[in-house]
DNA sequence: AACTATTAGTTACATATGTAACTATTTGAC
DNA sequence: GTCAAATAGTTACATATGTAACTAATAGTT
């Protein structure tokens, strides 16, 4: 019997979520590095940017919903991009509680200049898939999100 | 032309580290909530656990580079376990900077419950996968994890 | 119209995390 | 052996994040 058996019950490198996260952190990390470098901002900052240039007017209800952030998260990052001047805030007309965002003229002249980045790097990063690798990837990626979706019965 | 058009830069959902960063925190977040709720163990902790379990008297700075986390992480996670009764440190014989850590008998206890209890929760996440499913999505993250790793060139 | 419940968003507080500075020990050059 | 450099780990401080409480406005009920 060697004495440098070991028989692990788990080996962390192969579990699943923990392979998910060091993934996700990796990338999450090079990307967001370059938005800070280029333009001070956030990864909260960039996601509220790419869907209030989608869809000017947005509500901070609207972007929690579309970027899977929490209305506090939403509120402080859309409260810094208003510092920055980025975004501009106006109240609803029709409903005085709800806020609607637009992209000021220097926030559009971000977003045309962050988006082709963000889609390079995303670029970049899958050139060693295949299309058909992409594809399949993004289709497992769904089953799994699929499975782990908080409204399913707990393990 | 319709006034409901809408052409997307970039439509978030659709971009990949989100995706990823989206599906990682899903996974991660209910997976802690078990670990949590059954042993008041964060991530962090449950990393430490899991690596020390399978190398006992292994040191703060190998758990950091099994587990992905930086040595503060480690530090403060190896010390909140300590004061629960789950670690021992021995400050190795060799080298007096370095510590061995080892599961007191409380935390091999939890070991061996929360390890079973972390691969059945893997296994009902990927319960939704085929075997060959399964394989070619870790390849593909695999592949991923290269491409966006570190030392590589920059984008 | 008055009252209650709901919704949008912000603020406050507690906790978590990252970065840098620090202590203790060891290693290597001389 | 002495000293500078490197290494292991901790501590301090600043910033980020999550939860709950809060304010303001609207909607629904009577």
């Amino acid at each position: 019997m060697s004495d440098t058996e070991n028989v692990s019950l788990l080996r962390l490198r192969e579990f699943l979520p923990y392979r998910l996260s060091v993934l996700s952190n990796t990338v999450s990390t090079r990307i967001a590095a370059l938005y800070d470098r280029e333009f001070g901002l956030s990864v909260w900052q960039w996601r509220v940017m790419a869907v209030t240039g989608d869809k000017p007017g947005i509500s901070a209800t609207e972007i929690g919903q579309l970027t899977a952030m929490d209305k506090v998260a939403v509120s402080r990052a859309v409260a810094a991009m208003i510092e920055m001047g980025y975004l501009e805030r106006k109240t609803s007309e029709t409903d005085g509680r709800r806020s609607q965002l637009f992209l000021t003229p220097a926030g559009l002249d971000v977003y045309r200049l962050i988006v082709p980045m963000a889609l390079g790097a995303e670029q970049e990063l899958v050139s060693s898939l295949s299309e058909e690798e992409l594809k399949e990837l993004e289709r497992l990626m769904g089953k799994l999100a699929d499975a782990a979706s908080p409204d399913r019965p707990l393990w």
